[in-house]
DNA sequence: ATGAAAGCGCTAACAG
DNA sequence: CTGTTAGCGCTTTCAT
């Protein structure tokens, strides 16, 4: 559309070289003729073409962040402290969705790497070898968030499972005899990549092995609003530990609605700490999966993979993997 | 990274040419030398250099797309159909986030320029004729939403006037004689465009001006919380009239911890029915801004710009103004 | 039906 | 200090 380092040449009569020499500041150049090509360059407000830039430096200074969704608070939060440390070492970010289609997530990254971004930023819902030699292929640095894909690959994450067991044993310490785990996206197992879900459910168990005087049980596919609503009107008081702070919003949605409120009637946690909770009575009992953190770290881990390949020196793989401590969010339901 | 054309080209032992033909399928080649090329071309994973592509095309299939943030419920929801709209058209799209940081915003807008996006989706910081005339050095179709830029600019939203001043009414229907209006973005008026701001204030005043007994106070700066709890300690019952669902949110916890609530001790309606109010009890009072909607309006419009563009042959400009019906959505704040 | 050659706009190695 | 040349990977006339 604009203006091309041809067309300043041409004005200024010098060759393009002269011209890349004033606007990029390396190589020596006369101040005169600098000068002259940096004002009618401002002058005529030239503009670089970054495809025409990133198709021969093989570099773009973009990178891809592949995420479920946009809507869901916690990779909202994400998104934007990602966004804000990218733009803090000049890069700039491109978000993508993959609305937990397998396929989509591949066609995706596909494409992204077709763009020639620098790095991807990745939560996946795909995983195994087979992904990861995939992913190998792109010929591009990868971090992967929450959802570990392989063994090898980056991976930033918190420590879900013991997050989960020390959630847990607060709810046993508590006294409840039955707890029930609740994790619909279990329910898709096969289908998409629940490594989260799994090792949340870890943790459920191990803390479970320590009080074998309490009974659990399970919900794990999305029936399990009109599951809770029969478990809570047994009788019998449980605790539900929810694997999400919306799943447990939406039961505790549900059981106001037949008259039951935590703690008196029944217990409940969530995961994430995401900022609705601020508004909800009573405050909810949930963990914090230091979203931030996360975020800044796989940043960081990714601009260092990047730099590293850039250079191409140095072989040595630094640490790829980084596991982060999270934060028990002390509430009222339980 | 990958394998290229002229790779291809000297694999098959043809031109690049040929392999293009191939590979388009544009173009007159014989059936065996198309079916060989295709072969090895899967065989190694052909995946075409999009930047290249856009470089020699002059179009991305990418559509940009400029918001002030993520987190907002609203623009989460707002990107999330954008993003499914576009995708169904073939395209994709590139979020960019401006923190309402208007030379933020100008610089993203011109990197967005620079790596040829088709077309762009912008709720804008800016106003006016000065920056209408620096979006159109820019060159390629834009569609502003929410906040009108200047006349002429197209331009996508519900009738913000209309919506508050029906919604207005409706409380001063129900007797209040005190209305308190709650815009702190308001404060930055001179600096930020707070367009829907102003449009929703003008509703406000209009639906005054047909209950002369009321009495209106306004709250338009980030002293709002303070100065809400003082009024509602006043004695006098008030109703907030917020433009926002999250001040009313905010306001309604403020004043909950002073043992006050809705609808009983004051009156308190929102703006844009975000759904965290699902979770809220009781249910606020508020008006859906339709942002899937305005969302999907907005992607169309775009779409026809940039074929028209690519076509060039019409010059006639379609309506580039759409104001969509917005919907009142009763609760029990009021 | 196929190929040669030019060009998108920028950068970089090598001369002078 | 400046210019010439070649090339990134793809598309697109224009010949053959």
């Amino acid at each position: 559309m604009g203006i091309t380092t041809k067309d300043l040449a041409q004005m200024c009569g010098v060759s393009r070289t002269t011209v890349n020499r004033a606007l990029s500041g390396t190589g020596r150049i006369s101040p005169d003729t600098k000068e002259r090509i940096l004002r009618v360059a401002r002058e005529y407000d030239y503009q670089p073409d970054l495809l025409a830039r990133g198709l021969v430096k093989g570099r773009t200074y973009y990178i891809g962040v592949v995420v479920l969704d946009v809507k869901n608070r916690y990779f909202a939060q994400m998104l934007s402290t990602i966004g804000a440390e990218a733009n803090k070492q000049g890069y700039s970010i491109n978000i993508v969705l993959h609305n937990n289609d397998r396929q989509m997530e591949q066609n995706q990254l596909m494409k992204l790497s077709a763009y020639h971004m620098d790095g991807i930023i990745l939560s996946s819902v795909n995983e195994g070898e087979e992904y990861r030699r995939f992913l190998s292929t792109l010929g591009m640095p990868i971090v992967s968030v929450d959802n570990k894909i392989a063994d090898g690959l980056p991976f930033v994450s918190i420590d879900q499972k013991k997050a989960m067991k020390e959630e847990t044993a607060l709810v046993l310490k508590k006294g409840y005899r039955k707890v029930v785990f609740v994790c619909p996206p279990m329910d898709a197992g096969v289908k998409e990549n629940v490594y989260v879900h799994k090792e949340r459910l870890k943790g459920f168990q191990e803390a479970l092995q320590e009080f074998p005087e309490a009974e659990a049980e399970y919900l794990l596919d999305w029936s399990y609003l009109e599951r809770a609503e029969l478990l809570a009107e047994s009788g019998e008081k449980a605790a539900f530990v929810c694997t999400s702070d919306g799943f447990a919003l939406d039961i505790m949605k549900r059981l106001e609605s037949r008259g039951k409120r935590p703690p008196l009637d029944y217990g409940i946690t969530g995961f994430d700490n995401i900022d609705t909770l601020d508004y909800v009575k009573p405050r909810l009992s949930t963990v914090s999966n230091s979203v931030d953190t996360v975020a800044a770290t796989a940043v960081g881990l990714l601009m260092n993979m990047i730099e590293q390949q850039a250079d191409e020196q140095t072989e040595e793989q630094h640490e790829i993997c980084r596991i982060l401590p999270y934060e028990i969010v002390p509430g009222e339901t339980v």
